[in-house]
DNA sequence: CCTGTATGTCATCAA
DNA sequence: TATTGATGACATACA
């Protein structure tokens, strides 16, 4: 938000006085020639005198520069009333269509700014939904609400001391950014770079809306026009001017911070409502990477976490699983394949049952596998599962007995189901070589041995079974993949949410700093008016507006008010 | 005992 | 048509 800082610190507050007025003018200074229609800024009054106050001009540029909002549609209590009391033939010839267009004049192509605009009033439609509800309240607040109080407290503003501005600076400022844009894409004012965001959308609408802008219908209080405040209709309601509340900013500043930092549960109780929409997904972030640590070790820690429940299940399971099946022995061969078997049972990744069917092939790289290293000195398995199953190995002679009857059954522990029913059935080859060998590999080597209809059926169901387990182990990590990612998009858009947000609410307090310069400015040129007499103008009478031809006129504030109003009426009328 | 999690298995579909 | 992978559903073991 730099050039948003940028924007309020270059205006900073209204001066006081020719030369505070002149420094401050000086500061927003306009480095690039007048309009095409060249016109010096004058302040006419309807009579047709051309009483030149002050360089009007400058000062009238800089406010457009300042602040790109608003439109006739500002003040429709002002606007309908005068419009009444005034018949519109008094206008001064001049001054329709032609408020604003010197002010376009010369103008370049503000395509790129409009397109940055239209980009951040997307942005702030869209998250206009999220804080309608404290935006309606304020769009639809009183008079006297406290927008109006807080910006009647605007800093250095001599003429409206008592009058509430809530109106002039925010009930058609939000409204219609495109008000004074022309002059922000026009006018290479240092200043007016910083501004840029704000530039309006539509510049083609620019002449029609800035045209009959009755500034004093913008900037000056109600109460000192008397007709007007009397006669006010409807408000139309300000779809930004409600997002200016400063608590509601703080609100939206607090609630961006609590979505960046995660959500604790402070934090998220506030945002429960901003995210209700979620997922229902687990937007903790402490779930989160419990979550993914949990995951990303379900398929690398596999074979660990089976070991660890195996190992830790009872014996028994796997003896009487053994005394169901009661195959017998195995030969010295046999007793390498259930090595292998057990591997195969243990090892989930495809690329560890390849390694295991190495394995086989050389033995002795069993040994990088710790928890078989011990199963390479265990001859138990030789054994019949029936034999096992009655715990009944090789007489108790020995302490050698004992640690080979822990390594039984450790090994059996590491066996899976098929691979005990395998070796019950006399399955002369491993379950790894089942599962994992090609088909034609696989054909070659039920081709090489005499197997029964029992045991080619087992072989298959092995084989099935095994290559099953592992797809659903891939399947069940890619779910969690799939789950995690989802989980980190959520916060991905959330962090961009939370941006959005956060860019929004600088945006409006861009907008409302300007507003107030906006309003400060005119005050300060309006005040310095003076007529024929040497007296200053009163605001209740008239007000100041821009000519089409760059000038400023100061009309009648009825007259002026009547030309807003039948410019407000245009946009409706092509409406249909 | 209940509950949640991990894993294996089956059925089914699709390539 | 057989094989294989993917996946939902269910069962089981376990903490």
């Amino acid at each position: 938000m730099t050039r948003l800082d940028r924007s309020s610190h270059s205006g900073g507050g209204p001066a006081k006085g020719s030369r505070a007025l002149n420094s401050l003018l000086a500061g927003h200074r306009v480095a690039q020639p007048l309009s095409a229609s060249g016109s010096r800024a004058s302040v006419q009054v309807p009579g047709g005198e051309d009483q030149t106050a002050l360089s009007l001009e400058e000062c009238l540029r800089l406010l457009e520069a300042t602040c790109p909002f608003g439109e006739n549609a500002e003040f429709p209590a002002d606007i309908s009333s005068l419009t009444e009391a005034v018949p519109s033939e008094s206008e001064p010839p001049g001054l329709q269509n032609n408020l604003l267009s010197p002010l376009l004049t010369g103008t370049e192509s503000p395509f790129d700014l409009e397109q940055q605009w239209q980009d951040l009033m997307s942005i702030m439609e869209m998250q206009a939904m999220e804080v309608n509800t404290s935006s309606e309240i304020l769009y639809n607040a009183p008079p006297g609400d406290p927008l109006s109080t807080n910006y009647s407290l605007a800093p250095n503003t001599p003429i409206n001391q008592n009058v509430s501005l809530h109106q002039a600076s925010l009930g058609g400022c939000s409204q219609d950014f495109s008000l004074f844009s022309p002059e922000v894409e026009s006018l290479p004012v240092a200043s007016s770079s910083t501004l840029l965001p704000l530039v309006p959308s539509n510049s083609t609408t620019l002449n029609s809306t800035f045209s009959s802008t009755n500034l004093a219908g913008l900037f000056f209080p109600p109460q000192l026009n008397g007709t007007a405040n009397d006669t006010a209709g409807p408000e139309l309601p300000d779809p930004l001017g409600g997002l200016l509340d400063e608590a509601m900013l703080d609100e939206i500043s607090l609630m961006d911070l609590a979505i960046e930092e995660g959500f604790n549960s402070v934090q998220a109780s506030q945002l429960e409502e901003e995210f209700d929409s979620d997922s229902g997904l687990s937007l903790d972030s402490s779930h989160s990477p419990s979550s993914l640590s949990s995951s990303e070790g379900s398929s690398s820690s596999s074979s660990s976490s089976s070991s660890s429940s195996s190992s830790s299940s009872a014996s028994s399971s796997a003896s009487s699983s053994f005394s169901e099946e009661g195959a017998v022995g195995y030969s010295s061969d046999s007793e390498t394949l259930d090595l292998e078997e057990a591997e195969g049972a243990v090892g989930y990744q495809p690329e560890y049952s390849k390694f295991c069917r190495m394995s086989y092939q050389d033995p002795s790289q069993l040994s990088c596998l710790p928890y078989l290293e011990h199963v390479g000195h265990n001859h138990t398995y030789n054994m019949a599962p029936s034999a096992l199953d009655s715990a009944d190995l090789p007489p108790p002679s020995s302490l050698k007995k004992g640690s080979k009857e822990k390594q039984a059954d450790f090994l059996d522990k590491q066996m899976s189901r098929d691979e005990h029913r395998a070796r019950a059935m006399k399955i002369p080859f491993t379950n790894d070589k089942i599962i994992n060998l090609p088909v034609e590999e696989f054909n070659e080597l039920l081709s090489k041995y005499q197997l029964s209809e029992a045991q080619l059926s087992l072989i298959r169901d092995i084989r099935r079974r095994g290559k099953n387990k592992m797809a659903a182990q891939n399947c069940r990590k890619r779910k969690l993949d799939t789950i995690l990612n989802l989980e980190r998009d959520v916060e991905d858009l959330q962090r961009d949410k939370a941006r959005l947000l956060r860019e929004k609410v600088e945006f409006l307090r861009s907008l409302r700093q300007m507003k107030q310069k906006v309003q400060s400015l005119y005050q300060e040129v309006f005040g310095r008016l003076r007529d024929e007499n040497g007296r200053p103008y009163s605001p209740s009478q008239y007000a100041l507006q821009y000519a089409g031809d760059g000038s400023v006129l100061l009309i009648p504030r009825t007259l002026a008010d009547q030309q807003a109003r039948r410019q407000e009426r245009k946009p409706k009328d092509r409406r249909k």
